[in-house]
DNA sequence: TAATTGTGAATTGTTAACAATCCGTTTGAC
DNA sequence: GTCAAACGGATTGTTAACAATTCACAATTA
């Protein structure tokens, strides 16, 4: 099941992990708006892919976008909300394990250990944005490995859910609870994968 | 619940919803690529709006982008992802109906009676792509009623769905399928519009 | 003083030209 | 004749300049 192609990522989805990751990781408040010509410069590129990925940040939610006025970071989801994106979320990976777990190679579960690893690596240098990244790169490994049609939508949810992150602290939970999924999808064992999937989706 | 602001939809939004009804009405082949140059010239913009507008629908999942190779139609959901979308859009809109139901107003009333008045037109008049675009807009009221925010999920999987339209030729089913929402709606009667939400979905 | 109206800098929206890439076709070597 | 490299038109990607809009602040008026 290798996910060949694509691996010359376009610069638009560069700027938009990035930025994803560092809103995520709590770096950018929502008092100020997101100047695109500040960004253009940071990156080395003029405003046209800094706006692609601004658009992109919006209609993934991270972002909220007002005509001529520019964006600004979202506000985490109400409760109710939250609870929805929840189940949806959990819907949607339980499918996800269940449609690719028996196709997955033993490629797969290297390329998993490495994200794991670079997880780790993340929670001891404390790089928050670091960490929203590679949780986010291992479920969407999953998510892909199913159906890369599902990506987007699972993209929407996980990261509203992760905007509401009073949880980020919490390091050593979150590589273990990472080191169960990867376990378990290495087993091929559907059901504990489901568990450990649904215990890290809160 | 009046949906103020807004009324000054942008020019990317525009372009936005009409190839979507357009693409959700089978206007397109999914053979041949999707042109920036000849919908320039169509809308009487640059290529600078309608990128944006085809990035917007590729995210959607209505198109699929490749980097250098433009956007294609997309191709209808397998089985197993349509059911499980299917699940995900009623689990939605049944939030949403509980959500918004006792807040809505009788302006709220006669907005829906209006795009239903505009389906019926639609469907004597067999337009495809406007049949598409009021289906989804009676639903969007909805959700937007409900959360602005779920609004970008929701159109996502609802798009999605209708790509696989075998029914959008079932003209009095839809306009029946629709009355009965708009009625229960206008009734107050959560459990009767989440059924006829629920029989609409499919 | 409070409210309102100008005014201009800052920012977003759009455009057209240019650069990079793709793809079908031709050319050339074996 | 077959295959591969090279060419050229077509298309997408990026840029910088220009247009339209917003926003903060000063000036004006009651």
């Amino acid at each position: 099941m290798q996910l060949a192609e694509q691996s010359v990522r376009s610069m638009r989805e560069q700027i938009v992990d990035t930025l994803r990751a560092e809103v995520l990781a709590g770096a950018w408040t929502n008092h100020a708006p997101v100047r695109e010509q500040a960004l253009a410069e940071r990156f080395g590129v003029s405003r046209g892919p800094i706006r692609d990925a601004l658009q992109e940040l919006s209609r993934e939610g991270v972002l909220v976008y007002r005509p001529n006025k520019g964006v600004r970071v979202n506000t985490p989801p109400a409760e109710a909300e939250r609870q929805l994106l929840q189940a949806m979320r959990r819907e949607m990976e339980s499918f996800c394990l269940s449609q690719c777990i028996d196709q997955l190679t033993p490629t797969d579960d290297e390329q998993l250990a490495d994200i794991l690893a670079e997880l780790k690596r993340a929670c001891d240098s404390g790089d928050l944005s670091s960490i929203a990244d590679c949780d986010l790169a291992m479920h969407r490994y999953l998510v892909r490995s199913a159906s890369s049609e599902l990506e987007a939508i699972w993209q929407s949810i996980a990261s509203r859910l992760l905007m509401d992150y009073s949880r980020i602290d919490r390091f050593d939970q979150i590589v273990s609870e990472h080191e169960a999924i990867v376990e378990a999808v290495k087993q091929r064992d559907l059901k504990s994968a489901q568990q450990a999937i649904n215990a890290n989706i809160i």
